[in-house]
DNA sequence: GACCGTTACAAACGATCGTTTGTTACTCTT
DNA sequence: AAGAGTAACAAACGATCGTTTGTAACGGTC
């Protein structure tokens, strides 16, 4: 057995939490994981919260990363909604723990980091909004939808993702990502008759 | 204080289980709630788990009785998932605690109790497939959609309402169940044009 | 090869968990 | 008025929690 580094403690958390959550995860469980003992685990973290901490930073900057990617891909709305849905669904599947951690066990964290990550959500999704936001000042997108609403729809959908996608299953990442854009867009494009009547 | 009924209880229940997780939620909290000791509880239930099952069980009755409803109130597939979503908004909104404990504390339920609540789902969830997969069959939806997935990003939607309504916020119950319906709809409608092509 | 920091174990710490026990006080029934 | 049943308290049970302590084995460095 080769000895354990702090990234592999801090992924087998991710794992765990993902699957049972923080508070029904007890630093053995972690261990017995590890192949150590629960008290172990504290050569290489201080507490049971700085692994929380580290997990839920660690998704919350894969997602940044994300988005200012999609953001700065294109200058046309509908193309950056497409890259943000697209890397949305590449960060969920390929750190699907992370990923996990991050929207469901936010809430286990202390006041102080909790803080945080709900500003850095807000960040997130405010990309989404200006899109949107843009997309209707452009005349793409239909006038006639709230676009706060429809950024909070287009998230749900991002964000239940990892509560049923199975990587073995019937819809490969692709295909998914093109229909969620498609199903997506048809909910804010202006159909082909307004354009028509202009 | 007069004295309190089970059913005050398992209100109790859930609103801290809603609030503040299932395993972050201790018997004293919860006879802290209710102004009596932690081991009092145990004059109206017999276990923990107890309680959890019954606020599930409660939340899934109602998820039930409304989507039973709205099949039931027109043949056609449009009006059906009008009625399915209004009703699943109206439950969630109007029974939050239970709804809320439903969708995000179902992991803590024991192996015995959770598959019967996986179940209990998945014949909700199959009502919006097939009401989906009707109107393709009729031809009222698009035909190039999957309908399980597109069932899937409307029950994504409605799922994650809990997450983010106020109820004292921006927008009031009857237009976000239009707003969503209209989303919705646009995503699995046939456009006028392709209509028009027949 | 002596030294030092790291990684792990074994064992225990106090706190808190779900739950049980024994007892008191209240309310309803007869 | 007597009795039964319920709801609450006060206190404790064993189990488990996150964490700490002391110590032994290990690796890399001068």
């Amino acid at each position: 057995m080769s000895r354990l580094s702090r990234d592999d403690v801090i992924e087998a958390a991710g794992r765990l939490f993902a699957k049972r959550g923080y508070h029904a995860t007890s630093m053995r469980d972690l261990g017995g994981e590890l192949g150590i003992l629960g008290g172990s685990v504290y050569a290489h973290v201080s507490s049971k919260e700085e692994l929380l901490v580290e997990v839920v930073q660690r998704a919350g900057r894969l997602f940044g990363e994300s988005a200012a990617r999609a953001m700065s891909s294109s200058d046309h709305p509908e193309e950056q909604l497409r890259a943000l849905i697209g890397g949305h669904i590449r960060v969920v599947l390929d750190h699907r723990d992370e990923a996990q951690t991050f929207l469901n066990e936010a809430t286990a964290l202390g006041e102080r980091h909790r803080q945080a990550i709900v500003e850095e959500r807000d960040t997130y999704e405010a990309h989404y909004r200006s899109v949107i936001t843009n997309g209707i000042t452009a005349g793409t997108f239909r006038s006639d939808v709230d676009a706060n609403l429809a950024a909070t729809f287009v998230l749900s959908i991002l964000n239940a993702i990892e509560r049923w996608y199975q990587p073995d299953g019937r819809v490969d990442p692709v295909s998914l990502a093109d229909q969620l854009h498609r199903f997506a867009l048809s909910g804010v494009l202006r159909s082909q008759e307004e354009l028509d009547a202009e």
